[in-house]
DNA sequence: TATAAAATAGTAACCGCTTACAATTATATC
DNA sequence: GATATAATTGTAAGCGGTTACTATTTTATA
């Protein structure tokens, strides 16, 4: 930090008190017009800035939100993310990122540290929300909001209807004709329910049990969430026994995997075998076949989580604290429609 | 600000000064065993952790660094910024993340708020670094780095040599055979040289004129590095009365609109055009075909920033203030090579 | 045992700002 | 012009730490 000019240095050159300077500073009523510029052109003589440091620890509040995610080079974060810059710039907080990696050691490490830079409050993205984060949080009393995933705790949070969105997945794949499906999903975390992939199996399985269709154990299949785990599962499925007409993988990207191991086994998407993502990256329209997905609000995800932060911060009454995102069903090249 | 122990009731409940206990806290050799066990105790009874922003104001230093990126959203950026924060995290150091559209109004804005938070230093990636900006931070006095900007002022910078990074891959299409070769690039900001894409153009221009070939400037378009942007300068090339064999297109997602230009022609990648692209993003390897890319490590050019932000901060000596981080040539399957 | 040196511990000023409260000055009212 | 009221301004005590300097206690040395 290089020295610079604080409040007595221009409290002494305009001729106040170093409260004149602050009133000035905080835009206060009461200070008369001839204090008022003598106090700007001291400041500008001396190109003083108020210290948002000092004035943190004064007022206890210090406008600047922390954010846990668990990577910002995962597109799906970073554009939750940039709905939360966006927002926290209107209101003018600022955000200190931090990359968790959905460990629960590094999450723990980065709640403490934001607490001690008092920060007014937390949005939290993690794929996991157990009773022992619940705790922690509970323990540092610090205003908490919860994004991408919900939880029975009385804490606020942002998601879509996971269960919901896969379920309609599935049934326009249904619709489309399509009777062996099968799933590529994430970390099920014991199907413990309080992950995505839960959520969306579960949908997945409703609207294949509602349409009275078979669900092949050999079809479901664990993965990663990145291309290659998709591209992996996918080639199981079609070197297996049963082999799938469509596959919903829970992310574009793993969907996108799934398409080259179709490629690979010398098939067609979506002539031989339907692909439906989950997301709806960025790069879910440039591929070819363009990837019909599952569109999640990412950036008002992260738009309305920080506006609900900064809504408890200021004491404001919300409206609702449980808040679900619609997802929508965005049909591009990747699924076809079978002849029965 | 929920309120919390402070120093004082630590001390208090230690029967200590609270310069031990602040001395306890910063590991300072001269406190007894029994001192700082007292200490740890009443703190841990207390709940007490220091609160970082008073020392940061007692120490003038915030441990903090303030990151100023274009857009966190575009996975260039959301890499190099992992890459910042991996090595900030190492060093203790946390990050104000900004994001500022490349707007200097913005940038300006962003630059005056973190330096009245007292970050210990910035790093500046934007599109453009002129001498305004220059003048901005000279003004401020705040460490700098910059990151993917190379300048003549004595600023540290990291970047890649992005003239003879499209040097190389002109190189490579014209040894495949190619002989009318488009480019689609991005602002060229009056040709003044502090813009990627004239570096490029540059790059681009010398390597086909060292193997003899015609320019044509109807295959020079300017675009704007998206998927979208790609598509129409392809798509005008194709209609265009010179027919390009190949196109150098400045970035993955131009590369991805431009392939689907060339698909939606009727023709094919890579058999009627080749199409090379620059970033070497995620993408790149999970489409068809895989796109053939110059690999620009974004994850290492935050990295090496932020590593040597720190040491600036730390005033220690850094070896070099200008580091030209390698490009690499990734051959996939765009590109074809052509029967003379 | 006296004394010097080393190890601990405490006091209080300071970092730069806000703000309750008191003091002063200007304006309005009679 | 005296007095009440409103508008300004200043004083000084925080906010929660660090640290130079001083004071005290221990330990080592003669």
């Amino acid at each position: 930090m290089v020295c610079m000019a604080n409040i007595d240095d221009v409290a002494k050159l305009a001729n106040v008190s170093t409260a004149t300077v602050s009133r000035v500073f905080n835009n206060s009523p009461y200070v008369s017009e001839k204090a008022r510029e003598s106090v700007l052109k001291a400041a500008k003589e001396l190109g003083y800035e108020p210290s948002i440091l000092a004035r943190s620890l004064a007022m206890k509040k210090t406008n600047t939100i922390g954010l846990i995610v668990p990577d910002i080079s995962n597109p799906y974060y970073s554009e939750v993310v940039r709905g939360i810059e966006d927002v926290c710039n209107i209101y003018k907080y600022n955000i200190i990122l931090c990359n968790a990696d959905n460990s629960r050691d590094k999450e723990i490490q980065y709640i403490d540290m934001l607490k001690s830079r008092w920060v007014d409050g937390i949005i939290f993205h993690s794929d996991y929300f157990s009773d022992e984060i619940y705790d922690i949080f509970k323990d540092r009393k610090i205003p908490l909001v919860l994004a991408g995933r919900a939880t029975n705790y009385d804490v606020p949070y942002i998601v879509i209807d996971n269960k919901k969105a896969a379920y309609d997945a599935t049934k326009y794949l249904i619709s489309q004709g399509h009777k062996k499906i099968g799933v590529i999903h994430g970390d099920l975390n014991g199907m413990k329910e309080t992950v995505d992939s839960v959520d969306r199996l579960y949908g997945f399985l409703d609207a294949m049990k509602e349409a009275g269709l078979k669900v092949y154990d050999e079809l479901i299949k664990e993965s990663n969430f990145k291309a290659k785990g998709g591209y992996i599962a996918a080639k199981e499925m079609l070197n297996g026994n049963v082999k799938p007409d469509a596959i919903f993988a829970f992310s574009d990207v793993m969907a996108m995997g799934a398409i080259n191991a179709i490629f690979d086994a010398g098939l067609k998407c979506p002539e031989d075998v339907s692909i439906i993502g989950f997301d709806n990256l960025d790069l879910a329209e440039v591929t070819r076949p363009a990837l019909t997905t599952v569109a999640q609000p990412m950036y008002d995800i992260g738009a309305v989580a920080a506006r609900m932060l900064i809504k408890i911060i200021d004491n404001k009454k919300i409206s609702e604290k449980r808040v679900i995102l619609r997802h929508r069903l965005i049909i591009r090249q990747s699924c076809i429609k079978k002849d029965a």
